[in-house]
DNA sequence: TTAAAACCTGACATTGACGTCAGGGGCAAG
DNA sequence: CTTGCCCCTGACGTCAATGTCAGGTTTTAA
């Protein structure tokens, strides 16, 4: 698939999909002519990148991680502590997330109009 | 209390205090000096104010919102419906977040070095 | 074969929540 | 009263992901 192809499959525009792969995120090969072509699974691993970034983990870090999750690739014990952190940070979010939720559900349901 | 005092209770930065009072989300009085002067409920209200950047929404979302969490202001349908709204939003980055969370989880347990 | 549609690179612009710096006052202790 | 610390405003810098534009090339369909 061409690179339009992809914005269709995944939602995310070619600006961001070109980003990701001068990011190191995603990689593509090249027509004879120099214009990207994706395999299919790259709208899964496009899937993948963007709920990461919405976790917030920089692409930097995505980069490091994301071997890991496609392949079993090199695990060093720094990668694993890296993970941990991350997992940690995205824990921590999502309890803070509830209680703004619960801030927030309270409101719409209490003093409704 | 003073700028400085409020950067200890609430951990945020002077800049940022002044910054959220500039997007109208942070009253203060001044001194005869013209140094702003805060009471002792600033702090929570600067709690609540960053649980609900954190949560995406933006400033002049919050300023929309604030004056009913505190006080019971002006609740206009379409308050109500921007409520909703946010309250939605905020629901579907949790669970979002769930299973980004649970991809890192999976990485942790399984594949500990 | 040719026009339209899709694609390429490169570069500058944008957004939001701050950091940071400069230059200048306020305020309590000694 | 002066020293040292805290505070003020204003302005420019930052960062990350993405928008956008220009000028040119490739691919596709007629």
């Amino acid at each position: 698939m061409r690179i339009g192809d992809l914005v269709i499959a995944t939602g995310a525009s070619a600006r961001s999909l070109r980003y990701y792969e001068q990011q190191g995120l995603l990689a593509s090969e090249r027509s004879p002519g120099g214009q990207r072509v994706y395999p299919e699974s790259a709208a899964e691993r496009v899937a993948l990148i963007r709920s990461l970034l919405a976790a917030g983990l920089s692409s930097s870090t995505i980069q490091d991680v994301l071997p890991c999750i496609t392949e079993k690739a090199i695990r060093t014990p720094w990668l694993a502590e890296r993970l941990r952190s991350e997992l940690n940070r995205v824990e921590d979010q999502i309890s803070s997330l509830h209680r703004t939720r619960d801030i927030l559900a309270d409101l719409v349901e209490h003093y409704a109009v």
